[in-house]
DNA sequence: CCCCAATCCTTTAAGCTTCAAACGTCTCGA
DNA sequence: TCGAGACGTTTGAAGCTTAAAGGATTGGGG
């Protein structure tokens, strides 16, 4: 449920516009998500391709080498899968295939045998610079219309529905 | 890249409050950007959990019955692409399986015989509204925090943000 | 009228993602 | 110390997603 319909090079105008338009008048609270949601579709879909495009990296492999960046010792599986809000069955594969590419290695945790620690490469390392100086721009320039006492505001604003939408979450986590 | 690591049962922390412990201070768009994509996931993922547990149904298929929901009249398969910002490779699949579930139905548009046209059936149409009204209780449930001012000031500040995001993403279409 | 570029859709290969079930390992209390 | 339950990972099935290439149709300019 992200996307850009540009591989066929068309306007690609977005859902919200049209919705904008529809006569039926949405909740408020709709209209709030799907303007969230096509901020976040847009960003996403453009890191996505300029990180095909400039490095051929996907943004889930673009992901775990940021987590293990800042994770110099390494992290497990389980710790990778929280971080990045992914399933766990999700990241055996992810890192199978980023091990591949010589980016990561993978060994059995020293105190705990269920556990695979993974961590950057000298190579991986040096990979990721790069890659994470030109996402930096990226979001600069996406974020480049707001001023600072306006990038404050959303910040705040957003605390609060992360706190209302991490309340809804974690409610089916508990059951 | 969005997810939940619930199936079993981990306790799910979320990727930016361990950001926010980490020494290093990103730049304030990055956290901005973190923040954002932190409150997307969030709401993706319950309303996709819930919906599969309800109702049984998939996010882009319910995504899809909502697109259609609101034309009456059906829409092409580009049109489609275009409203659920998704390539059009993938909808010939996502409909073909939603057509089998009988809840809309597809043919080739009387005036081009290219385009084809999707459309409710009835039964679709009913087993939407159901959908629909829960998915609001949803959202209106996880954006509940806010106070209306509140809303608005987020309506707005978004708005800056997804031109400025719109720019950077449609720079590379017409590229 | 014809051709060619644009448009609409489908197909394919590769990768991502979830959920659920299964397996090995660990921990802790009886 | 032994067993039960928690935990970390893997596997498998199904579905989603893209990019890229190819086939059919259309519409407009020569």
């Amino acid at each position: 449920m992200i996307a850009s319909s540009i591989s066929n090079l068309t306007a690609t105008p977005d859902a919200e516009t049209r919705l904008d338009q529809a006569p039926a008048a949405d909740h408020p609270e709709l209209r709030l998500w799907l303007r969230l949601f096509t901020c976040s579709t847009l960003v996403e879909t453009t890191i996505r391709r300029r990180l095909r495009a400039e490095f051929g990296e996907t943004l889930p492999r673009f992901d775990l080498l940021a987590q293990l960046a800042k994770a110099p010792a390494g992290l497990t599986l389980s710790d990778l899968s929280k971080r990045m809000m992914v399933s766990n069955g999700n990241l055996t594969a992810l890192v199978e295939r980023v091990v591949e590419a010589g980016w990561i290695e993978r060994r059995t945790s020293a105190t705990d045998r269920r556990a695979q620690v993974a961590r950057l490469t000298a190579a991986g390392r040096t990979a990721f610079r790069k890659m994470a100086a030109a996402h930096e721009r990226w979001i600069v320039e996406m974020t480049g219309g707001l001023e600072p006492h306006e990038s404050e505001q959303l910040m705040e604003l957003l605390a609060k529905w992360k706190a209302s939408a991490r309340r809804a979450f974690e409610g089916e986590t508990a059951a």
